[in-house]
DNA sequence: CTGTTAGCGCATTCAA
DNA sequence: TTGAATGCGCTAACAG
């Protein structure tokens, strides 16, 4: 910067200011100071720049558990792809903090905001601010969003779809083709999106006047990551009941994508003896047998709209951003649904 | 860290050496400052750190196209997350710097070299150096590490798996099945993967005496995040062909599944008057209709060793790493591929 | 072994 | 509108 000033016969003051804000150096000089940064192929120092501000224009995210990336699901990485664009063309960039690894890794995420790297977090589906002693994320100074979890009764502002409601109408559907009894395959016990998904199920059989009964529930014990392991023990289950619901529901894609698979060898036609329904909408669901009937999670514009309220957190002069922003999900009707077989349920043996 | 030293009786210099080697200071000294530190609930600010030692501890991962994820593809995610995880056992960070986008994103990156930002780079699967006007990532002065794709013409240490190995034995694999004709649904024309493993298809038929046109070529117009429109494609004109070949391989497996759910619906068996072979392992592929056979990239162990490649190369002390390093691909058989029906094309004799 | 001193490159006072 | 001076927090010389 030195250089250029003496290129433009100028202070270093005066670059600085040529670069930050235009409008307060004079059109002529600024002319030249352009022209001679130009020339020596100057670059900020974003390094000094941060020390002297006291900010970065870093953004972490903190991603949920061990895997960006596990079974079908692409979920993660796409909001995550949809969050590093909206900051790029915002001046900021993205840095990744896995979660699970070991302790010093855990210490290591609080100690990125308070040492000043970073300027905000967004969390992509973490269950747990991470945390090391007293220090945490949340108290670490800096703007946090979440989004896929709703951590607005933290006081993080959270950008989710609604889950429960989705699910809920996609079940009312499946119960409108005249389903009345349901296999349902959990999520991760106490997570959140098992417990809205979860509970949407619920609420459209309460809605339809079902009794608890009318759903069987299996699982809970395989981690999002373990999706296909989940599907494959959850159809063992299905496959050994006396008498088979119609309609399978399942927390996420892969565990149905799984149950499909395993149960279609045992002579099991999907959808004629039994619907599936999935949830996350994978792009890869389409190309299953049979194509997948989903919810698919609005990624992109999670993404986008949860980077857009760090923003705002971040801009002093902005309004304050909502503390919770839904988006809907979509309900995409695909192959494995149907109405259930009437006229006497006889449950088919395996071959 | 001022303070820190005044609790301690000590000068911040003092503070300074205890953090950093501690070998060098008392260990009574060191203790009561450790003590201090801990008290006061002291961060080193890395950003002062960073300026001042001049390089920063942040590495910036360069991807490929728009998309970190697309279709079933785990592979660009699941990198990620082996360089990431690696990087941040060894204290660094990941910064991802998405490609494609404005002109001014793409300027951005060089700029994230010169301005101290970031300490190295690298490219996962990225086809060409980001660069803008003179500048570009080549001379920026850090670091450089290209993993998925060969770069070591241009002297840039790659970390690749050996495509064009794996498909060839894969295909000859084939042939010892008994197949004679193929269909073989190209990836974009001129990426590295297509040329890699086309190639490998290529050599296959040329060392079982094969003649070229043994292979009916398709494709090559998508990208690789469109491979189920790929593979829709592909399969219409394998379904329109008059002669149709008994093994279809794909040049990556998102192609591969659309094109086995586009088949089927229209009376073709899968394997039976059909074998399809995959490439990249995606996890989905296990629980495809029917399981496809496909060549799995160690993605985990490919991240990995990048990351240690860039971190040799950011330790003075190290060694020099090799300038490739090549890794197997594992080919899983699975239901999608089986000998040929017999009976109605023979072959005209076996090599 | 420890304290003193001097900047890293920049943005921001305050004067001119 | 511009220039000169100051320090962000830290580390690496060099003395002591």
């Amino acid at each position: 910067m030195r250089d250029v000033a003496r290129l433009a016969g100028v202070a270093t003051s005066t670059v600085s200011r040529a670069l930050a804000r235009p409008g307060r150096v004079s059109e002529a000089t600024r002319c030249r100071i352009l022209a001679a940064a130009e020339q020596l192929g100057y670059v900020p120092n974003a390094a000094a720049r941060n020390l002297r501000v006291g900010a970065s224009n870093i953004v972490m995210a903190v991603l949920s558990e061990p895997a960006i990336a596990n079974g079908a699901s692409q979920v993660v990485p796409e909001v995550l792809q949809s969050v590093a664009a909206t900051l790029s063309d915002n001046g900021f960039n993205l840095l990744i903090a896995g979660r699970n690894r070991s302790a010093a890794a855990e210490k290591h995420i609080p100690d990125l905001a308070v040492g000043g790297i970073v300027r905000g977090a967004i969390l992509i589906g973490a269950a747990e601010l991470p945390s090391h002693g007293q220090r945490s994320l949340a108290n670490a100074g800096i703007p946090i969003v979440s989004v896929l979890q709703d951590r607005s009764a933290a006081g993080i502002p959270s950008v989710i779809a609604d889950d429960r409601k989705a699910m809920r109408e996609a079940v009312l559907h499946l119960i409108g083709l005249g389903h009345r009894s349901f296999f349902y395959i959990a999520g991760p016990a106490g997570s959140y999106h098992e417990a809205e998904r979860s509970g949407g199920l619920a609420e459209a059989l309460a809605a339809a006047g079902l009794p608890d009964r009318a759903v069987v529930r299996h699982g809970g014990g395989h981690a999002f990551q373990d999706g296909f392991e989940s599907g494959i023990d959850a159809a063992r289950a299905w496959l050994a009941l006396a008498a088979r619901p119609t309609a399978a529901v399942a927390c996420w894609d892969d565990a149905a994508i799984a149950f499909m698979s395993t149960v279609r060898p045992q002579g099991v036609a999907v959808p004629g003896d039994l619907s599936v329904l999935g949830f996350d909408g994978v792009p890869v669901g389409a190309f299953c047998e049979p194509p997948l009937a989903t919810l698919r999670q609005p990624t992109a514009e999670l993404g986008a709209k949860a980077a857009e309220i760090l923003l705002m957190l971040l801009d002093r002069d902005a309004a304050a951003p909502p503390l919770r922003t839904t988006l809907p999900n979509q309900l995409l009707l695909r192959a494995s649904t149907t109405a259930p077989k009437t006229g006497g349920r006889r449950p088919r043996r395996a071959p």
